[in-house]
DNA sequence: CTGTTAGCGCTTTCAC
DNA sequence: GTGAAAGCGCTAACAG
């Protein structure tokens, strides 16, 4: 079998099989109406030619792809890698490919990617971790094209999303930090422009100083890039001007180990002078020492069921709810002193 | 501006601008021969209409789909998420788009991967981390369609490939160990069936031993699966069994970060009483105490340069050397003694 | 600089 | 159960 360089169509099938193009077309399809006798003659030539179908060309025909596209901040971030997992693990399973660009959160960058693959004709069309603006919206309401948004969500509940209750999330964390003890609880979080997960957890944060009666502080609040070296930096500014603080709660887990190591660096035993939670549970939370306590967030579990909430909305299947808020998990481990926990949730 | 339900062709912009189909494809394929008023002309409908091309029926007509298709281990893994991060940027500036697929590394469905990327009439394809057997010798020879491997390399030479040099690598990696006078070295692999990754790293190690002529002891050697766990339980064991040991070759930074805290879970200090260096130079490296001396992989290169040299096959650009090779680095951090190394490569 | 005309390879009625 | 024929929306000669 060499390089084709003459491509084998499905007229060629016909042809060499003594029947019209509509059978093959039949039995590449699984068609039914097909007499067995003929199927597999029909099948018998195509393995012989080696014919391999265009979906192309398929795709032009029947005005369907099979592939989703996937609009993600960035894949080397572990948290959208796990969720492109969920994604790639149920689209395979219904038979789509995913195309997969990264916008760095770039709002024009997201909006020229979605052009990109609506060109591309993909069946529908999968947002990640990015914030619906104004002009996102008029993209989508443009288009026929289903859309899902994952680990974000639409403050006008006109589209549909799958995440988690992220202010619940970050209001359990902080009360963690309560529950145990602390009185002097800071922040490190991520921008409060960002209304995806810093702004959020920021509320969740104060939410659970203002229940429990605590003051709120502005001094104990630093702002990091969601990196490591920024929650190290923060920590080690923090315990420089506040060194009473007793607790330290990190909007992600990247930032809450920065945060411990910056704290081990400067004397403080974590936990027992000092607690750190974090927001995520990534691997590294649990490859660390002391093994970080964290919010499990189900990241491959957001993909998963975007995906296959997008399936539905491809097949006009009909659809509960298209807001779905997964539950995520308080981890407890080394890095707070607390054992259980069992709060209620709202 | 509403859901489309009718789709607007080009005819309907050649219509409504009066003139013909091959001139709005002109426009829109940037194609200098349109006198300027027309273009503008042209342009005013196309906005006024809210044209969108569609790729499908401009990929049936030229055979070109400006998409590549990427075959992946798997994307939650950071390594290959971080070169499929090389490989999405290359590709977005010569505007292409990937179709990504997680193989596990099974063989069968790698193969379907590919197939189902053929079908979709990639311009190209991208296979990473896998072996190249002969059934996948088989798929690329029965196609036009240019490949190249990336973190993999065929042994025959008769595929393009980006990759380091692993044997010569892993024997630095060792050779760092033995310059700082360790003289029971152990090896916590892969699989020595890995035939990419598991074996030569393991063939560097031994190289090491015998040029430095240290006796290379079968029990010395532990073999995991590059996750945390495996790498913590491996020396969990060889302590037990082997105590006197004074450094460990993890051929993946996950199991040295594993072996790291097996040992300071059993009471050795890293590096004074043990030495360790891992392999690959994850971000895992640097957020761990003590901080971690690796063998540093250019993984985002390693999938741009890939990326690169596939589009030169994809555009019959010519290429110098369809195989290349880059170069890594040996990072020296806290895990190990040693504070400078200059090896001449060979 | 612009229009005409074939296809690209397949699906999909509609007949038979 | 099977075939004929009309597109799907666009590109690419080829004319002019």
């Amino acid at each position: 079998m060499a390089k084709q360089k003459e491509t084998i169509t499905i007229y060629d099938v016909a042809r060499e099989a003594g029947v019209s193009m509509a059978t093959v077309s039949r039995v590449v399809n699984g068609n039914p109406n097909v007499k067995p006798a003929t199927r597999k003659k029909v099948l018998n030539v195509i393995r012989q030619l080696g014919y391999r179908p265009n979906a192309v060309a398929r795709g032009l025909a029947s005005k369907k792809t099979t592939t989703v596209g996937v609009v993600i901040p960035d894949i080397s971030n572990h948290f959208y890698a796990e969720l492109t997992r969920g994604i790639e693990d149920i689209a395979a399973m219904y038979h789509y490919n995913i195309i997969l660009s990264n916008s760095d959160l770039k709002k024009e960058k997201e909006i020229s990617l979605i052009e990109t693959l609506l060109e591309k004709q993909v069946d529908g069309l999968l947002f990640l971790g990015g914030e619906v603006t104004e002009a996102h919206r008029e993209v989508f309401a443009a288009t026929s094209v289903p859309i899902v948004l994952a680990a974000t969500r639409d403050e006008k509940k006109e589209l549909p999303y799958v995440t988690i209750d992220q202010i619940q999330a970050a209001k359990e964390a902080t009360s963690v930090l309560i529950h145990e003890g602390g009185r002097r609880i800071a922040l490190i979080g991520g921008p409060l422009t960002d209304s995806v997960n810093g702004y959020p957890r920021y509320l969740g944060y104060k939410g659970a100083l203002e229940e429990n009666d605590l003051p709120f502080d502005d001094e104990l609040i630093r702002i990091g890039d969601y990196r490591y070296r920024s929650g190290y930096e923060a920590m080690t500014d923090l315990l420089k001007s506040k060194p009473d603080i007793t607790s330290v709660f990190a909007t992600s887990d990247e930032m809450a180990v920065g945060a411990l190591h910056a704290a081990q660096d400067m004397g403080r035993k974590v936990p027992e002078e000092l607690s750190v939670i974090g927001f995520e549970n990534i691997p590294l939370s649990s490859q660390v020492r002391p093994l970080l306590s964290t919010v499990a967030v189900p990241m491959y579990d957001i993909g998963a069921v975007a995906m296959r909430l997008l399936t539905k909305y491809m097949n006009d299947e009909p659809v509960e709810s298209g807001q779905v808020i997964l539950q995520y998990r308080i981890e407890l481990r080394n890095s707070t002193r607390l054992r259980e926990w069992e709060e209620e949730r709202l």
